[in-house]
DNA sequence: TCTTAGCACTCTCATCGCGAGAGTGCTAAT
DNA sequence: ATTAGCACTCTCGCGATGAGAGTGCTAAGA
């Protein structure tokens, strides 16, 4: 696609125009409201052109331009350039995390919150969870009853609980020496190395290890871990919305399950930590994202644990300052990784 | 407020009508719908006195009665009586409860999820949390640096983990050591006890104690942990939210954790475990709520650990249904707390 | 005294027609 | 290549209109 200068300018014009107001605009008052240099009907020329090669188009024949799904994504592509968050902006962000501690959990929440006011769109944080789950600590604790309660801590910071039912009563004692032994031979293992390590042990030990496996299996799918979101009530707000069933479509997807599965699986593959991802109107792919677009980053440590996270709002959303804050909460997401797993 | 038999069973049939039909209903229809053996004339007699009570109302002068929110709450209080799910559902859910194992996030999401699919509204379920924290475990783990992995396992089963900076680096033996001095003198204690503990400890058993007894006041507070949600799509599916500023209203009372600490408070007094509170239009007090209601219901054992557990609708939501199915799967969190703690 | 048939009246809602306004494409002039 | 001018198109808001649903009242019947 190659448009000339003017082409560019009008296009942009036409976007920022539509993003701010929601409506088409036409020939003449672009002019009048940008104090453009040119009559109307040069503008009309180039906006024809522009309709031609599938960037802009009429709601119907008497209305002015608005962009489309393609607009949009050569402006997000070409013309929008680098941009940044305000030196303030920064600063006021990284003070709130600060304030949160080292609490993962206030973290996501945190995380969610502030994306979701930035973007004045629906905020989704994964937790940081490990790629290859990997063995990092055991605890055992004996409650009343038969019930032991087994906390699993992996590389990357992930906890698990989780409780083992045993066929008889077991001792603190016995409990702890059993996690002391685990401790030591399991430290740092993947799953595999684990499960084969369960032939050569008592009835005790096996169950405790085929616990830990189940659940560092588990740890290793992509939704595995907690979701924590935020904001979508903002994404009513905006008048694309005004008819609720479009609405609802857009919320499902950020509340169901199995489709944030299938979306994250699918954009993650092809987004490396540190990186953004923005997917328009659905792609052609996602039906039920035809009003939307998602802008999605990955944070963590490659190797050692990372999440994702994103901002769904309409199309018509102001992608510099999204793409910004998405990076720059990402990058923060992963100092506090680093941190956790290294001090 | 005492309404004759054939009044009763008039208010009774406009709101079952209503809340299936969504529309006001008139005397003629009424009396067609249901086959009643009166004549339109008599039921107009009836709803007038019914309109004058103030349990109907005509949104305006010619169109058919729907209830008000007072004839809401006479219907939950006196017309509705106890009713209790089907066998199937409730072995459905008990089932699904059963496969989830005894991990008690699975547990949250999952109980967010059949309420609001069984009730068609917006779902909400909060972590169990001791009423007054007290300290039953506790966990040291060191990473690479000089910070140090605490994990905090309190009565009622709740996890908190957290990270602790220290001055210079500590090796894993004397981390052990502590936790098991502090696992020995602390076992058992309120916040209060323990404070007054750190007085007679060294600077490194003090940093610790003190990261402690900040994570279980914070876990004291109503909404210190998790909060699960679902179904905030289904609340848009209700024709009473075509309006979608309605629709937000409502939603950000889900969202907005200010919000919901205010809503729980003041209701958790009131409510005891098992009991279900219905809050009908905001009650006069919670404007944001005006268009909704909500079933509340607390799950738990006193003074070990208890959560709270809702549903968000319009109005005109199915009373009988959504309450026995609060009441239900309150009881099943119960036994998960139960379980927990005792096995 | 309670119930009911009949009737005039009220109010909403969907529909239609109409004119104003915004925007376009085309043509001819610069 | 640009632009002024113009005829044409389409939407949107507005008021009028009429059908439909429902009510309250009155008077007659059980």
């Amino acid at each position: 696609m190659d448009l000339g200068e003017r082409q560019k300018i009008i296009l942009t014009l036409v976007i920022r125009d539509y993003i701010e107001n929601a409506q088409p605009i036409g020939s003449k008052t672009l002019v009048d409201r940008y104090g453009l240099l040119i009559s109307s009907a040069t503008v009309r020329n180039e906006m024809s052109a522009l309709t031609e090669a599938g960037l802009l188009r009429q709601p119907h024949t008497s209305a002015g331009r608005e962009p489309t799904e393609e607009g949009y994504r050569y402006f997000v592509r070409q013309l929008m350039g680098q941009t940044d968050l305000a030196a303030q902006t920064k600063r006021m962000i990284t003070h709130q995390f600060y304030q949160a501690g080292h609490d993962v959990a206030r973290w996501m929440r945190l995380a969610a919150s502030i994306l979701a006011h930035q973007s004045q769109g629906a905020a989704l944080v994964t937790a940081p969870h490990p790629e290859e789950a990997r063995f990092k600590h055991i605890e055992l604790i004996s409650t009343l009853g038969r019930q032991v309660l087994m906390v699993l801590v992996m590389t990357g910071g992930e906890i698990r609980q989780q409780v083992l039912a045993l066929a008889e009563p077991v001792s603190q004692n016995v409990l702890s020496a059993t996690a002391a032994k685990l401790n030591q031979t399991c430290q740092g293992l993947a799953t595999a190395a684990i499960a084969s390590l369960a032939l050569q042990m008592d009835a005790l030990e096996q169950d405790v290890l085929n616990l830990i496996v189940e659940e560092m299996d588990r740890s290793g799918t992509v939704l595995g871990g907690e979701v924590y979101r935020d904001g979508l009530s903002n994404v009513l707000a905006e008048p694309e919305f005004a008819e609720v069933e479009l609405a609802r479509r857009a919320l499902r997807v950020f509340e169901e399950r199995t489709f944030l599965q299938e979306l994250l699986t699918r954009t993650i593959l092809t987004t490396n930590v540190g990186g953004v991802q923005v997917l328009i109107g659905g792609e052609g792919t996602w039906k039920e994202l035809r009003e939307c677009s998602i802008v999605l980053g990955r944070y963590g440590v490659p190797g050692l644990a990372t999440g994702t996270l994103g901002v769904l709002g309409p199309i018509r959303m102001s992608y510099g300052h999204t793409i910004s804050t998405v990076r720059f909460v990402a990058d923060l997401l992963s100092d506090l990784v680093v941190d956790m797993n290294l001090g």
